[in-house]
Formats: C-alpha cells, structure tokens, sequence
DNA sequence: GGGGATTTTGACAACCATTTTCATTTTGGC
DNA sequence: GCCAAAATGAAAATGGTTGTCAAAATCCCC
C-alpha cells in the first residue's frame, strides 16, 4: 500500500538533480496525478528516513531531495545553475573527518560535504549567449 | 552609527558555538540591551555579508550564526549535544574538491564541509549521568 | 464477501523563522 | 537648528513545513 510513495519515488527518479517537495507536488498533479501536498511532504519524509532518498538544504532554507542510485555513503558535485548533479566517493573527506573529529576528544564523528560549481555546459552557454 | 550591529557582534564573541538570531535577540533582551529582532536579523546579515561571521543551516532550517575568530577560510567541528564549535582546516579537503570538480568540468567551485560529533566533555558527562 | 479496526490520505489550519512594510527616531552635514 | 538620508522596530505578511481530523482506502479475521 505505497502506490504513492512509489509514485513520488518514481518522479524524483526521473529528475536529474535535487528537488523540492513543491516542486514534486507540482510536478505530480501536472502528470495528472491525484495526489495532495501532505503526502507528498510525508513520502519525502519516509523515503529520506529510510534512505532511498537525499536531502540537503538550500540557501533559502529549502529542503531538496534525490533519488540517489547509490545506497553508499556519497557526496554529491551539484550545478548551481541548472541543478545538475553528480555522485562523487571521497574518501580523503571520510578519512580526514574522522581524523580532525578524534583529535579534539570528539567521537560518534558524522559529516555534510557538498561542492557546488558551474558544470561544463552551463558555462559554455553562458560564454555563448 | 553601528552600536547595535557592535552590539550583536559582541554577544556574538561571548558564545561558544552557533546561535540563532532569536537566541541573540532573547539574550540581548535579558542583559537590558533595548533592540528590536528586525535588527538583530539586519545586523547578522550585514555582518555576515561582511565575513565577520558565518552562518550554517542547522538540521531544522535555523540559521546559526557565530563570530569566528578566523577570517580565512576554514571549517567547523561541531558538537551535536553542547554546540561547543572547534575551527579547523582541511587542506586536503580544499583540494579534494577543487579535483572532483575539475574532473567533472565543472568551474568556479565551491564547498560546504561540517563535521559534527559527540565532544569529550559531554561524552563523559553522559557516562556518568 | 462482510464488518470492524487500523492505516493512509488530503484539505485546511496552525507554526514559526524570516522578511517586508512603513511610520518614527536617530544621525550626519551644513 | 534644520533637513535629507539612514537606521530602527512594531506589526503584518510570507512561505515552507507540520499538525489536525474527518473521510476514504486497506487489512484481517471470520
């Protein structure tokens, strides 16, 4: 009985980069889906609480989500521009957190990294228009 | 004519960890400082436009701010339970996203690292509680 | 199938940090 | 002192997110 929250699985599936529950809400009810905000903000939830998705937080206080297609602990490269996003392993940052956290007595070490760049057709089109 | 903003800054300095603007404000309020929260608000952002100090999201969509004692670039390792904030750097980290980016074509990189964990003290002070 | 307990759903209201508005106060220049 | 420009702050607006609660769907045992 999760026709719904596969179909907001679904849906986050076929975005390229992260997004909004507004966003997949609206997006949702464009395809012709009867679907209502909270649930979709309720989906969003137990998909993030059971890692199947993503999420971080934009500037603006935004939660985004993504359907990521690895299960690991990952990192992800995103396009400020267009959202644009690339799974990336670090473990130089997983080492170095862990290292940085125990030499200052702090332990159960857990961390965020996120890079944000131009991403290579952004930038050759902002050079074209 | 910066006395508040000065105002803000200093309760700022005499913290240990990230606080948000309402904290500051409730603080400043209690010490007799006679400040509206719009301008703390105005005063954290200016202050954070200026690099005075810097400001993370916390898990709930608060921003936090806190006067770093550095202004270079650098990271923070947090303690989730007292908040007591540790300044670091992480040349390798700088590194390690500069190169993901690059070999992804991406440019004007950026990065966002933080590292949170349990400080001894607490650690401790849960043990004997 | 039937019936009742349980879960899920979603329209709407409530929340709450943050921003905007706008009238008042303060400041700086002369 | 006087005026224009900037700062202030109380109150209202904003907007993403969460809570409420009644209706609808689903499950489970018979």
């Amino acid at each position: 009985m999760s026709t719904r929250r596969d179909a907001v699985r679904d849906t986050l599936r076929r975005s390229e980069g992260f997004r909004s529950a507004q966003d997949v809400y609206a997006e949702m009810r464009q395809h012709g889906a009867k679907i209502g905000l909270t649930t979709v903000y309720r989906a969003l939830q137990a998909l993030a609480d059971g890692g199947d998705v993503d999420v971080l937080r934009t500037d603006d206080g935004e939660s985004v989500y993504r359907a990521c297609a690895s299960g690991d602990h990952h990192h992800h490269l995103v396009c400020r521009r267009c959202g644009h996003t690339v799974e990336v392993a670090g473990p130089a940052v997983e080492r170095w957190a862990e290292t940085v956290g125990s030499e200052h007595g702090f332990t159960e070490i857990t961390h965020t990294v996120e890079v944000f760049g131009t991403c290579a057709s952004c930038s050759s089109s902002v050079r074209a228009g």
